[in-house]
DNA sequence: GAACTATAGTGTACAAACGACACTTTGTCA
DNA sequence: TGACAAAGTGTCGTTTGTACACTATAGTTC
């Protein structure tokens, strides 16, 4: 059934990077794609966007089918639109970088999608169309983001160390950071709750757990209060 | 012609929230509208994207065909996708946000929109679709850019004094700033040239003159410099 | 159970940036 | 020439950033 207008459209689409830690690593999902063009080549995950659904929906929706993720955090990123970047068609992409919890998320079962695969940032293959150019796009909004909100929480188990969390800076900025001013800084925030808890089954001393606490962050939002690190 | 697709399509628009700086009042640009919907209502400049044209080479033709504005800065601010943001159709609009030298824009000559006017955004009147919405992210996302990135000297003349400097920051930022701080700031920054040249017809001192240097920009952003105000 | 090992956890001192604050200079106009 | 209006300029106390090294603790090994 043919779908017809009085103008040309442009096709529409979504396409998400998401990220994940995985051991000192900031990995992202890709698909191997099954047809022409680039038929073989990674991708970022995507598809076209539907009339009954928001641009947000769309990305949420073809996280789910294509590569059965659960995202813990989606925000839109940027729109690419230059004439050129689909071979076929004039093809405009919203993008979107999403964040998510590796460490729950490590059987990806309910996934129809056997051809997705994590790879680590620094070292994933050339991309299908603009995709290097989106990722990119996605690694410096990261950096930037993670530098004054608290985003990044979303990439770790509900209860961690200080030391987990400063190695997830770590990754994500891709410097060292002084352990004693770290610790200073992200405490004098009042954004985690202190648990009454401590680190299981390591080989050594065990650190107290943390939690991110919502509630405090809301409060300190809504003072407009500045969260650099 | 009609134009016939196997899947339907939303519809592809660009909108843009022009700023300008006029008289110590920051301003945008509006137009009324002729048709249903929201007929007589003001709204954003904007219109639909064509399948030649990037999305910032439509919103720059918008602008100029629809407002007769040459803009000095163009940015993609986000992307508007929700399913009722238009009653007739599906419609995903990119928005921009411009700035032009309203000083050197008054005749605004070659326009064909006699329906074009630029309103105070403190009083401007509630906007068709959810155009309101988009002018709100646009003031935001202003105030925020503005503290990092030395943005702004769009809106003034060639050549300014440090006084007009500030006050536009003051108008921007909603806030008044402390003359001699905010001299020290800006001028260590070391982005403006301090000319041979005084105000004119003033009935007082006259204040030198400054110009924005690119060169230097440049030069600073290559080195990973930060711009915060 | 003593020694070892690996990581947790903690404080200080120096330097730089920020923010508050008031008077003198200069040119115009009446 | 005196009044006015805005230009232009410096200091000091506070806060923030940053560099840096040792002690405490739990588990493991012998």
């Amino acid at each position: 059934m043919p779908f017809t207008y009085e103008y040309p459209r442009p096709c529409l689409t979504v396409d998400v990077v998401v990220f994940g830690i995985d051991e000192g690593d900031l990995k992202v999902l890709l698909i191997q794609r099954g047809q022409a063009p680039f038929e073989g080549r990674w991708a970022l995950p995507g598809g076209f966007v539907r009339l009954d659904e928001s641009l947000d929906q769309g990305a949420e929706r073809e996280l789910r089918e294509e590569a059965g993720v659960k995202v813990a955090y989606l925000e839109q990123l940027y729109t690419f639109g230059t004439v050129d970047r689909d071979p076929r068609d004039r093809v405009v992409t919203v993008a979107y970088f999403a964040l998510v919890n590796l460490s729950e998320h490590r059987p990806q079962a309910a996934s129809d999608a056997r051809n997705a695969a994590w790879f680590a940032v620094a070292d994933a293959p050339t991309l299908a169309f603009d995709h290097d150019k989106i990722l990119e796009a996605a690694l410096a909004r990261l950096q930037a983001k993670v530098r004054y909100q608290p985003v990044g929480f979303e990439l770790l188990p509900e209860k961690f160390t200080l030391t987990q969390l400063q190695k997830l800076y770590e990754t994500i900025l891709e410097r060292p950071l002084d352990k004693r001013n770290f610790r200073k800084k992200i405490l004098k925030m009042d954004l985690l709750k202190e648990l009454d808890e401590i680190e299981k089954d390591v080989a050594h001393r065990a650190a107290r757990l943390y939690r991110f606490d919502p509630k405090r962050y809301e409060r300190l939002t809504r003072k407009g209060f500045n969260f650099e690190l």
